[in-house]
DNA sequence: CCATTAAGTATAC
DNA sequence: GTATACTTAATGG
């Protein structure tokens, strides 16, 4: 249960999970060795959540591998999904917002792995390694930037644009070269997109089926491929 | 223009 | 077979 025991059961992980991401491209073999001697692995399955919204911010994490979007629920009940992020990216840092809990919800968009670390690590992380912090700083701004672009959209733009916004904006973050066009890298619904956009999950559906029609996008269950990117870059502008 | 309601088909577990 | 994903039409703010 311990962390050590925890720990013990998983293989050793090796230097090279870190050497190349940026919060910690700055270190030495050996720094590395003792961040990762001190982190717990997680595999999440799709789906399941790797911490709630409001509950204490015991861990920070960093995702290895997979997808995590963040989700705040509304006071009735729906769900918005503020962004998402990307392997190689901090998540869960509270600390770093002068949080003591999670402000959102992290949920895997696909099975992921995370290294995690107890927040009381924070501060020492910040202070012995070279470009941790400012590569923290620069995460936060960037989704700071992407947030605040989405604030303007809600209040400015049509729904078809912000769809169309949406997807070009998935696709530039976590887009995969297939043949035909470029997919976006996890399964996402109908639903998820109507979360990010604030509609629905008929209007999204009505938009994606004309979109199909037009060939700009192809689609199937939780799989969706633009296919034309610079058609949908004309229609998300107003 | 877009949400809601409703009813239907398709696909996955 | 049942739940989930998706489509489509109709209505109304």
């Amino acid at each position: 249960m311990s962390d050590s025991l925890a720990r013990k059961t998983q293989p050793q992980l090796d230097e090279s999970l870190l050497v190349h991401l940026p919060p910690f491209s700055k270190l030495e073999t050996r720094q590395i060795r003792a961040i990762l001697d001190q982190a717990t692995t997680r595999r999440i399955e799709e789906g399941a959540a790797i911490f709630d919204e409001g509950a204490p911010a015991e861990r920070f994490y960093l995702l290895l591998d997979g997808y995590v979007r963040v989700v705040r629920l509304s006071p009735t009940g729906e769900r918005i999904t503020a962004l998402h992020i990307p392997p190689g990216q901090l998540l869960g840092i509270a600390r770093a917002l002068g949080r003591t809990d999670y402000p959102a919800t992290a949920v895997a968009a696909a099975e992921s792995i995370v290294l995690s670390w107890p927040t009381r690590l924070w501060d020492s992380f910040v202070a012995e390694y070279e470009g941790f912090s400012t590569e923290t700083y620069a995460v936060v701004g960037q989704r700071l930037e992407e947030m605040s672009e989405r604030i303007m959209e809600l209040a400015t733009q049509h729904v078809e644009q912000r769809v169309a916004n949406s997807l070009l904006r998935l696709i530039n973050q976590t887009g995969r070269k297939v043949a035909g066009g470029i997919e976006i890298d996890f399964p996402i619904t109908r639903q998820d997109l109507s979360e990010m956009t604030g509609t629905t999950l008929h209007t999204v559906s009505r938009l994606l089926s004309g979109w199909e029609k037009q060939g700009l996008v192809k689609s199937q269950r939780k799989r969706i491929m633009v296919c034309d990117a610079h058609a949908l870059v004309v229609l998300s502008q107003p």
